[in-house]
DNA sequence: TTGTATGCGTTATCAT
DNA sequence: ATGATAACGCATACAA
């Protein structure tokens, strides 16, 4: 059971150790002849290069390291699982990390993943700017780093997102074309993309002569697990229900949000569409299954995650010579999906 | 910019890299004065070991494979975020993989894991006895295997997984007990864990004097992404209500099909519970906000995972001494909620 | 207590 | 077209 090296290969051949390894790279400067038999050897005796020899000696891996917030989010986990399609016929593997928010924690991750000698990194930061001058350094010195989903951070590099404001400013407007004037907006803390996802929320209601209400900007800390966000969201609209100020309409801006909020209403004994649209961000599959079918904001995980890879094999096979690239933000087109939630 | 190494070190507080070693390793043959030194050197220079020669060297790494079918699957996802977190204090970390179910890309993953030397894997494999003979080659040759889940498999190695047919028997039980008669089985492929849980479905059945009628054994092969598993699960409800024999209560035997089953049911406007009562297999956190809620055997996905680690960590510790070990089955205790799916 | 020397498996430089 | 040799960064057997 002793290990397969090219040492060995060599032995068994009469040949010598670098004459195997140019073999094994198909190495112009070898013959044919030569090539075959080490490479029929080889296989024969199931030959598998040492990564970690590879590596001490080329500084080079196939890793890409992957940092999200949440695995547990519809969009992350999506867009993970496309990553995987896109890496695997290029022979890359992942290595994915969660920061759930965290920027210390994220910080551990890109850590490890530069320990790791990863190849580049994709990433969704903990939040705007964390790890800036961290990433900063990474991105130049050390292996390229790509932007996704949160990509406003300082960094300088490619940033692949979707027109956050624009698609909210759709599916709000949407609801005021059905009649609804009464919407209000779901949303997590006020940062990154919910930022953007209120202004086109606002924009709708400016540009249809709708009042905007602090009272419609609903905020539930998703990520304070010592907080019951059930609770909390049912007796917010408890008491808007008691100020009579009950929404026709909700936007939800945020994927985990989105998908609790039905429930929730129903607890409340609304009636959706009827009493409450409800329009929500998130990529799960379940949106159809929910009752009623959740009308969603669906993001191009696909397109992300293949556009993120082909820009990052750009990034790693310039090897260093990064300090005058020009880099680019892409906002990809997402799809809503109208289902009976908004069906008015 | 460059790379601070133990030779670096050793250069710069004139001792030999051996020392540095040494020191780092906080061997008990250097002084602590000396060790002083070194360490606040490393530390202020920001030393990090490279993975790639230490293992080079010494043939360990701090990566344990993790291989599952779909991460898509709240249980498996829930499963790798328990891990994540039972692993990290521990200074290892994670290489997951999905197989689809198929051995190939198992055979695939498994080649990887090995070739990176991972210390040991944590696997739920594509099906029964799926690549036996290279885990077992890897289990005794490589590095410890433990099963999980779908522990159906030949290896001989620990096994963690739940009591399917008995968790099934008081599921379908507890319907009994309300009333209701015609109980159907849902489920994927019969395979593994499937099989258990038909067994003890039928075993509940017959305990209470329900004849059994293959009826009502619904399959549904959610693997096959070219059927339309919706419009299958319809039909085939709608064909049993035409033939008056629809069920008033389902027992869904899968984790991503008891989530679809209340949409499905919801068109074809049947009331839940009511016309009939739902409960599933499944660990999303969703469960509360379908609706209505849906009444779920939850497996025990933490103490799963801190199993695995602690047995894992056993086992990676034992080197290469495990041919005499006497492996365990650790069949772990699941929770059923019962919620208003079977509020009857 | 510290230093010297060697080798892990690979690639690369130089020679033949 | 092939071989000899060194080097990557680390840990360890042996020497001192």
């Amino acid at each position: 059971m002793s290990e397969v090296t090219i040492k060995s290969i060599a032995k068994a051949l009469n040949l010598s150790p670098a004459t195997i390894s140019r073999a094994l790279n198909d190495s112009h400067e070898i013959k044919q002849a030569t090539k075959d038999r080490v490479l029929a050897y080889a296989k024969a005796h199931n030959y598998r290069p040492n990564p970690f020899a590879k590596n001490l000696k080329t500084g080079k891996t196939n890793l890409i390291g992957v940092v999200i917030p949440f695995l547990s989010s519809p969009f992350f986990l999506e867009f993970i699982e496309e990553l995987y399609r896109a890496v695997m016929p290029l022979h890359y593997t992942l290595i994915p990390f969660q920061t759930q928010n965290q920027e210390t924690l994220e910080k551990e991750a890109l850590d490890f993943l530069t320990q790791q000698n990863v190849a580049g990194i994709i990433i969704s930061p903990a939040h705007e700017n964390s790890n800036a001058t961290f990433l900063e350094k990474i991105h130049n010195d050390t292996c390229p780093v790509i932007l996704f989903d949160r990509i406003q951070h300082g960094l300088k590099t490619h940033k692949i997102g979707i027109h956050n404001s624009m698609e909210t400013y759709k599916a709000t407007e949407e609801l005021i074309n059905k009649g609804r004037k009464k919407i209000a907006f779901l949303c997590g803390k006020d940062i990154g993309n919910t930022k953007d996802r209120i202004r086109g929320y606002k924009n709708a209601l400016h540009n249809n002569s709708i009042p905007f209400t602090e009272d419609y900007i609903i905020y539930a800390d998703y990520q304070d697990p010592n907080q019951d966000i059930d609770e909390e969201l049912r007796s917010t609209l408890s008491a808007l229900q008691d100020r009579n100020l009950l929404p026709d309409a909700i936007v939800g801006g945020t994927d985990t949000l989105s998908i609790k909020i039905l429930g929730i209403l129903a607890d409340l004994k609304l009636h959706i569409p009827e009493d409450v649209a409800v329009i929500g961000f998130t990529n799960t599959n379940l949106a159809d299954y929910l009752q009623p079918a959740l009308s969603t904001i669906k993001q191009p995980t696909q397109k992300m995650a293949n556009l993120a890879v082909e820009l990052l094999m750009e990034l790693i096979a310039k090897v260093g010579k990064r300090n005058d690239m020009d880099y680019q933000s892409f906002l990809l087109p997402s799809q809503t999906f109208y289902r009976k939630s908004t069906d008015i």
